[in-house]
RNA sequence: GGCGGAGUGGCAGAGUUGGGGAGCAUGCGAGGGUCUGCAACGCCCUAGACGUUGGUUCGAAUCCAACCUCCGCCUCCA
């Protein structure tokens, strides 16, 4: 290590710093250590390297330790130095351990046992009273959260519309947005969380024709279908899941504000159309001008609009189709009003978090911002979450490129907690590659973490104080930065299989946040097996195989079971199986 | 064309915005060891990366510049 190289270049001495940070405040740190090198030159032979010190939870003191290795002759020019005005706290601070030329020294030794501490610079140590950061798509910036009601957070995300399976796209926002709850709730917030269902708009109209199927048995259906994907996947139920079509009257009430204002205008075509040019701030979501917005180039504009980029808040209705009444004669609501309308109807206007996929940025969201804000004239949402795609072959999955896989059909292949461990391995904002591969990956790696919970059923609560758990939070306050937290599960999982009893407790505490891990493990391990009985009675025959030390029979029933796909372990005189 | 995001070991994937320096994630996979009747699991150890070229600096994955490549949005989309 850093230690055994140093010595062999005759280096004579160690110096320790101790430095100290308060309150995320670095009170002596590199720069002073920097003068100290800069000024004995030659004289420091190696700059080892920083380590944090100390267990200490309440953080209130954080020691940093510096290790110089000086030559002999560079003591007494230290010495003078930190004497200086300036440095006076470092020289305090400062210890001269001694000189030692061999390997495997008291020092040494000193480097071995620091092995214990989790150690990175101070950058985890400044988190330890961190506060709940979001990546604002509105202002392209990680902000601290602040809810417009104390304790309070009313978050509302663009859920499915429903005239198709889920794919995986669709289950990476139930999973992200479900895992963002949560945390809130763990972060002491009451919550709210809405999410509605598109049901009504013209795929669904098309598709329901294709089918010969009214088109509230064809949304009905998919409904159920999403419900069950979602319950697969461990998604809670949202507070409230509202159907566009059971929030007509509102919309057409918005829609009549936003006419009074001048902002909603009827078309010839008998369309009533948003006027963006007519609402100043259009395009600050998705940081687009209205100029540059060249609309009409790759799709055919009604010509009856002001502008190619007004969109429509209520559409008149073709023969056949399904209508409501309004003001505008009968019609049904466009795409967009739904979300302005029902978001306020139940979480009224301002409300803390907007979420939705990377796509709805524009124009969905965008125009979901002029729509509440042009006509309540006041602030519609303060964070605007968006999440990254799923690809294929580095490819957006979606249905228009037909390269999409429905849940269900993951399911079939994988154990849905498998999938949503999967999704939770990358940040929410990134690109998630899908491919079997990975599922695999993911598998073996849920296993390993499954498999230090062997022998822990009981569920205990977090103790937020332990490291572990203090590492976890940081990183989930960092912008629900799950990758960082699935990796401390996984030394917490490796903390339980070398004697921590606390660590398997812990393990499956912080697994209900993610909402993983709360399964018996056994019943992960041997996944949905069908064959127990005849698998114990394998297990006893190779039992009594051994018992007679006849081996090569043993081998042959292990050997049969493998080949079914079942692994034995025999540890601690027990034999257990699981499923490969 | 306009706007935005991204390039990190065999693969996946953090870290880059805040303070540049390490003992540098984490997982899968690989190699070695240990444990075992044989295995598996576990444990211990090891290897390996920051798109390219320059610049700033004592020191850059991180800052600056240019370039290359990929992806997304601008049209229904999560």
């Amino acid at each position: 290590m850093g230690a055994d190289r140093l010595l062999e270049g005759g280096a004579r001495l160690f110096v320790l710093a101790l430095a100290r940070i308060d309150h995320g405040q670095v009170v002596v740190g590199l720069g002073q250590v920097w003068i100290i090198l800069r000024e004995l030159g030659e004289g420091v032979d190696r700059f080892l390297g920083v380590a944090l010190l100390g267990e200490d939870h309440a953080l209130e003191e954080t020691r940093l330790r510096i290790v110089l290795l000086l030559r002999e002759d560079a003591v007494d020019a230290l010495e003078r130095l930190v004497a200086l005005p300036g440095l006076e706290q470092l020289g305090r601070l400062i210890e001269v351990v001694g000189a030692r030329g061999q390997r495997g020294t008291e020092h040494h030794r000193q480097q071995g046992g620091q092995q214990t501490h989790s150690v990175i610079f101070s950058r985890p140590y400044e988190r330890q009273h961190s506060i709940l950061k979001i990546y604002n798509s509105l202002g392209r910036a990680k902000q601290d959260f602040a809810p417009l009601r104390p304790g309070e957070a009313r978050m509302y995300v663009c859920g499915m519309t429903v005239y198709d399976y889920c794919h995986l796209g669709h289950g990476r926002v139930l999973v992200i947005f479900d895992v963002v709850r949560r945390w809130l709730r763990v972060s002491g917030y009451r919550v709210t969380y809405v999410r509605n269902i598109t049901d009504i708009d013209d795929k669904i109209i098309k598709r329901a024709a294709e089918n010969r199927e009214p088109v509230d048995a064809l949304t009905e259906r998919f409904i159920r279908a999403m419900d069950e994907d979602a319950a697969a996947l461990g998604v809670e139920k949202p507070d409230h899941e509202p159907r566009a079509t059971q929030y007509v009257q509102p919309m057409v009430e918005l829609i009549g504000q936003l006419e009074e204002k001048a902002l909603a205008y009827q078309s010839a075509s008998g369309d009533v159309n948003y006027a963006v040019r007519r609402f100043p701030g259009y395009g600050k979501l998705s940081g687009k001008s209205l100029d540059e917005l060249r609309a009409g180039e790759r799709v055919d504009v009604d010509q009856s609009k002001e502008d190619p980029l007004d969109f429509v808040l209520w559409k008149r209705s073709k023969p056949g189709e399904p209508t409501w009444k309004s003001p505008w004669g009968e019609g049904r609501p466009g795409w967009h009003i739904e979300c302005s309308a029902m978001s306020r109807q139940l979480l009224g206007q301002p409300f803390d978090i907007h979420g939705g996929g990377q796509d709805l940025q524009f124009p969905h969201h965008e125009n979901e911002i002029a729509q509440s804000e042009g006509a309540a004239g006041k602030k519609f949402v303060n964070y605007w979450m968006h999440n990254g795609f799923v690809r294929v072959d580095e490819e957006k999955m979606s249905k228009s490129l037909g390269n999409f896989f429905t849940v269900r059909d993951i399911l079939k292949k994988y154990d849905a907690e498998v999938v949503r461990f999967f999704i939770l391995r990358a940040h929410y904002r990134s690109p998630l590659n899908y491919s079997d591969a990975h599922l695999e990956d993911a598998k073996s790696a849920l296993t390993r973490l499954y498999t230090a919970l062997k022998n822990t059923n009981a569920s205990v609560a977090v103790d937020w104080n332990e490291p572990h758990a203090v590492r976890f939070k940081a990183a989930m306050d960092d912008d629900f930065g799950t990758p960082e937290a699935v990796s401390v599960l996984f030394d917490l999982a490796t903390a339980a299989n070398t004697g921590n009893a606390a660590a398997a407790g812990q393990l499956r505490a912080l697994g209900v946040v993610l909402g993983i891990l709360q399964r018996d493990a056994s019943q992960f391990l041997q996944g949905g097996s069908d064959a127990d009985a005849w698998v114990s009675e394998r297990i006893a025959a190779r039992e009594a195989a051994r018992k007679r030390k006849d081996f090569k029979a043993a081998d042959d029933i292990r050997q049969e079971l493998l080949d079914k796909g079942i692994i034995l372990e025999d540890k601690g005189g027990k034999t257990t199986w699981r499923r490969k």
